[in-house]
DNA sequence: GAACGATTACTCGGATATGAATTGTCCGAGTCTCCGTGG
DNA sequence: CCACGGAGACTCGGACAATTCATATCCGAGTAATCGTTC
């Protein structure tokens, strides 16, 4: 799985406790966290197009919350980066060669890929019914002062 | 995902299909989906080393099943070609940069780690409770026939 | 005819190229702010 | 003093490299069968 979501997961979170009332630049973001700057921006312009979060150009420009934290699942953020279609393709192989049916046999679905979507619908499943506010309660309860440090830092800079 | 868990899913089922009496070459196998028979060789070797299949060298060698087939689920099929570690792996950036909790604070799980380990988990189990024989038994009832055509491509070649 | 040994052919196994996707970087279009000017 | 206009600077957005990983290929080590030879 690709790295950005980690850093998409974690700058959402970020944008919360700084509140929806100031964007905040993909450098700064980047900055809390020593990731790449103009990469993380290109992550954000998937959670941007995702509609995760909402951006502005010029100056005191850049990107909020698009909506409250309660309504945005770890879903929404992992299919904005890794793109909608599944980790599993079935690529028919058993249709190829020898191995195929005989034409104009009616095909019914694979077993194989049958057995796969089904465990990966689980998995969706469970990152659908997470949201990121269940994370942000989470995370005060371990780390009580982060949000307050986080504040101080983005106001300062 | 990669492409060899279709091939090594397929593959598996084909050696069972011909039964664990004598081996099967990697080419005769890969020639039966029309796959690159030296890569196909290649997830077999994985397959191999995580005891799903054995093999033999030399003249009438080969590949067959290394136990029965309800003893082998999808997710030993998975993780003996994608590697067992997460898909999702933390790097902890959390704690790089300012953005770091100051040294000497007790470090609780990153509570994003947990909730994605969670819904991968919930896949895993998923893979984990499906058997080779599952899918065995629902194909044979889709494809009566494919069974016995495929023994007799196997005999003849 | 049977047993033995060298040869041979065939297989897996891993080392080696190739291609694509992810990762990382850069510059331009757009826009908001700020400052100067005029009423 | 207030409104307005233009210059300036800052930001996102997408186009452009570099690196890593999956894909594909090839050749060598090992092994079992085969054939020839000998008893």
């Amino acid at each position: 799985m690709s790295e950005g979501v980690e850093w998409a997961l974690h700058s959402c979170l970020n944008l919360a406790w700084i509140g929806p009332e100031r964007a905040v630049t993909a450098a700064r973001l980047a900055a809390y966290h020593e990731l790449p700057a103009a990469y993380l921006n290109k992550q954000l312009q998937a959670l941007s197009r995702a509609g995760v979060v909402g951006s502005v150009s010029g100056p005191k420009g850049g990107f909020r919350l698009a909506r409250p934290l309660d309504r945005i699942t770890l879903m929404d953020v992992v299919a904005a980066i890794e793109g909608p279609e599944e980790a599993f393709r079935c690529s028919e192989i058993r249709q190829q060669g020898p191995g195929a049916e005989p034409a104009g046999t009616p095909t019914a679905a694979c077993a194989i890929a049958e057995a796969m979507a089904k465990a990966e619908l689980a998995w969706r499943r469970e990152l659908a019914a997470r949201t990121l506010d269940d994370i942000r309660l989470q995370a005060e309860r371990q780390a009580p002062t982060a949000p307050d440090r986080l504040r101080r830092w983005f106001a300062n800079v």
